[in-house]
DNA sequence: CGTCATTTTGAGGTATTTCAACGAAGGTGG
DNA sequence: CCACCTTCGTTGAAATACCTCAAAATGACG
């Protein structure tokens, strides 16, 4: 497969990463009404998953469209050079499922114990032309995701490893201020995981973090939460870019 | 802004880079019936601008979502570093005018003359709810672009400048093979915006680019033209990642 | 033909990668 | 319940590659 994108136009529903609500920043009124959501739900089977539990392999037959109700997967690519780099993770209200050509693109895993939604795809498509207002919706959600990519490139962009974690650990933060967590930031995912997202060795993002700590920014406690100390250099360094 | 998505869930339409066709690769039927594509054009504005012309910038209230006609548009970002992060680049059929919170996310400006469409966002929305079909094409077409944001992730996690060069060249690719045009390939950009799109410095990707002269992998023809001589060693370097 | 912007080239500094090894943690089986 | 094993995380030291600074060369434009 080339870089260029050369998907299928058909009616195929190829939708990955769209969020079902306003995200972790400032909640809004949720882009679905309840009515759509039930009829949604209606369509869909659910599932509850182990932890490292495939959902699906990159060129995989595209079937279904999935929606995280609850834990964290990610979806990654399996490189040439035996790297592997993992393309987003997805939180609850997730959906996923981006297919090209009638296959998914990426291979998609669970970190946590997940539950999750399946909607086969051309039943879902059906639904997103009957109601225009569903589909709308979709459509600023898919728009969302295609911004948080691009910030996924600013990230990724930057020469320093400190930086990135940082950003990454801002993207983590559930109000994006830590006024009302006190600055504490949960971190489900293992270090290898976050090493494969920000295109970092592993060792570089143990060492960024033991900086991080180090510089009294951040504390961890534990592998799996960060607490801000010092958000005024937490953010400049969040800035710097 | 934080790093975090946390976009209004208005009626604002909100796309960027959307490419009307099959993209650069295998020619498909468009995705737009002719009398679709009439009506959209009816609602359109056309304008002509001169070279380096800014049409919006970052943080201005969005008024208008914009179609590339013809020419080459770039949008990027400036960074608090001072540095300048291109996002993407815009070609003929493009659709772009990211906004979040009535606010466009990236300035965007002419690279050469280029004949630009303009619809107010709030026909567009209204044209889009009125016409579910219209509705899906934008869907699947934003589902493109993420996957091409993905892609162009997965160019930013590699660490060699000569291999992100051949990627991105590969991505420049009308059909993605050289068969049909032996090879060459137009870069319409200037070394610099390669090297904000990148992530590198200009001296960078002027070292990488003599370096695949060097080994014979492609022989530029102009600053505006590349040509791939030897496509085994070129795909071998795109697939390196 | 001169000026400005872009591109290229050179040399040194710095960050991350890589390779290697150790320590810790979680899961499995006896 | 403990020993063992596999996986993950951390730390150290050397190598590589890009960045930065500086300056020359090329090209566009008036």
């Amino acid at each position: 497969m080339g870089t260029r994108s050369r998907g299928r136009q058909g009616q195929e529903l190829s939708i990955d990463a769209v969020r079902f609500d306003a995200g972790h920043g400032e909640r809004i009124k949720p882009p679905l009404t309840a009515a759509q959501r039930r009829r949604l739900m209606a369509l869909a089977t659910r599932v509850r998953l182990p932890p490292r539990t495939i959902i699906y392999r990159e060129g995989d037959p595209l079937s279904d469209i999935f929606i995280v109700g609850e834990g964290l997967v990610k979806s990654f690519r399996d490189l040439a050079s035996g790297r592997r780099r993992i393309v987003h993770f997805l939180f609850p209200r997730d959906v996923f499922g981006l297919a090209e050509t009638g296959r998914y693109v990426n291979t998609t895993k669970t970190i946590t114990e997940s539950l999750i939604y399946r909607i086969p795809h051309e039943t879902l498509t059906v639904a997103l032309h009957r109601d225009a207002e569903l589909q709308f919706r979709f459509l600023c959600k898919v728009t969302e995701k295609l911004r948080e990519a691009h910030r996924q490139c600013i990230v990724l962009g930057r020469r320093d490893a400190i930086g990135r974690l940082a950003m990454f650990f801002k993207m983590l933060e559930p109000d994006g201020t830590g006024r009302h967590h006190g600055g504490l930031i949960p971190v489900p995912m293992r270090r290898t995981d976050i090493a494969e997202y920000l295109g970092l060795s592993a060792e570089a993002v143990s060492r960024a973090a033991r900086l991080l700590a180090v510089r009294k920014i951040v504390a961890f406690e534990g592998d799996h939460a960060v607490r801000v100390k010092d958000r005024a250099g937490f953010e400049s360094l969040v800035a710097a870019a």
